[in-house]
DNA sequence: CGCTCGGTTGATGCACATCAAAGGCTGTGG
DNA sequence: CCACAGCCTTTGATGTGCATCAACCGAGCG
């Protein structure tokens, strides 16, 4: 828990808090800490409840939730910039429905729950912000549904264009978060081996490329092609 | 479009609107026009821009989505008392993510656009209901998401346990909405054969029982035994 | 040096999708 | 009033995508 002075570059940089002041995002963050977490560390569990809120500010966490089969599915990977928890501190007595876990090393700007309630509460464009951030994710997890019925490889490809970082420059792009098969797996709800099955098939290809966790999307549009192809592979 | 005034009493029954009162609720939905469809009759289209948003009076809609492959997925299924798109609402050119159709005879109160930024917006109450509306819809999509490697008979069954009407006695619900074979597959990627085999064999047990597109369920404590078991079947 | 972790590959089997065919039911138009 | 077209349900036969099981390898690490 260090001091939020520190990471106020990091927040004012952040989409959520743009047009608000230092003095401002220092109010509303009042009696924040930041957390520092390492690989794999658990930021909170899933069934406790929830007295905070707060912001990813680097690395990643994965979100999951575990299944009835006992093995943890990975519902969301949350980037810096995005809002953890903040949906559910509206409700009387909040209960964390997902469990985070750092990717890597990374910080997270803790925020107590009160803050939501009285301070954010009073700023509509903020709630409108958190609304809007909701509602885009809510999107990603209906369009996952939609991808039922696709073959494994087009929800691999999706799922890898979705986490692409936007600096592509022809069609070249790679993706930040250090990022297992396995995790591919679980949040697709496959096998890991499925998945190795189907991206060695593309690294032997030369579509994408793995270096130290880190994924490299060589041919970003023989991705996209896959995507919208009737045909699978 | 019919009066406002009709419907006020159904308004003022859902927990959206608890504590506001008939002038207060007339000021929040004024312009509003309630409208009734027919079985299947299309609400909005997924694609277009969204002027309006709403409630749900009566009956029932489903949300649904193409998928790649031509055949529509269904994503939710509203019931009366929801709130649809209002979601959406704080984007600038906001575009509906779905499309809603109605599941026989229903209404709906729609409202428009400027409603939510102008006045819904001076009430943080408000638009707290509608975020936790927002985050329970997007717990269920997370829980269904959780179960994708469950045997699609744990599927069905939690599909009935959540739209069980909870007028349970002694184990015994139904579900309101009418609801046919295909759309359940549509809702959990499946094809309408493998459910109607789940289905029917259930029927033989006498645990559902279907009359006139509505679901009975006879035995609640077997469909969420069956929900728990590790041994499919 | 044993350990765990991530990646990879092959063999086998099963839960589903898919295809095909048929009967009941409802509404619609000639 | 009958014919016809959709829609919903059902049942059986056949195929397949992917899970599962079982090894094995290389790399980092205490």
């Amino acid at each position: 828990m260090k001091a939020l002075e520190a990471s106020m570059n990091e927040l004012m940089g952040f989409p959520l808090f743009a047009g608000y002041n230092k003095l401002q995002i220092l109010d509303l963050c009042q009696g924040g800490q930041i957390m520092t977490s390492s690989h794999r560390d658990i930021l909170f569990h899933c069934g406790k409840e929830a007295h905070c809120f707060g912001i990813v500010l680097s690395g990643a966490y994965k979100l999951t939730k575990p299944s009835p089969l006992g093995e943890d599915v990975i519902v969301h990977f949350s980037t810096p910039g995005e809002a953890l928890a903040a949906f559910i501190m509206a409700q009387p007595r909040p209960v964390y429905p997902v469990s985070a876990i750092a990717m890597g090393p990374s910080r997270f700007l803790k925020i107590p729950k009160e803050n939501y309630i009285n301070s954010w509460k009073s700023h509509p464009d903020l709630i409108f912000r958190i609304q809007n951030m909701l509602s885009s994710r809510m999107n990603m997890l209906q369009d996952q549904k939609v991808m039922a019925k696709s073959p494994l490889s087009q929800k691999v490809a999706m799922l890898l264009i979705n986490l692409l970082d936007k600096d592509t420059e022809q069609g070249n792009a790679s993706i930040k978060l250090p990022m297992t098969r396995k995790e591919i797996a679980d949040n697709l709800g496959a096998s890991v081996e499925s998945v190795i099955r189907i991206m060695s098939e593309w690294s032997k290809q030369g579509i994408i490329q793995t270096a130290d966790q880190q994924i490299h999307v060589l041919k970003v549009d023989k991705i996209i092609e896959h995507l919208n192809d009737a045909n699978l592979k």
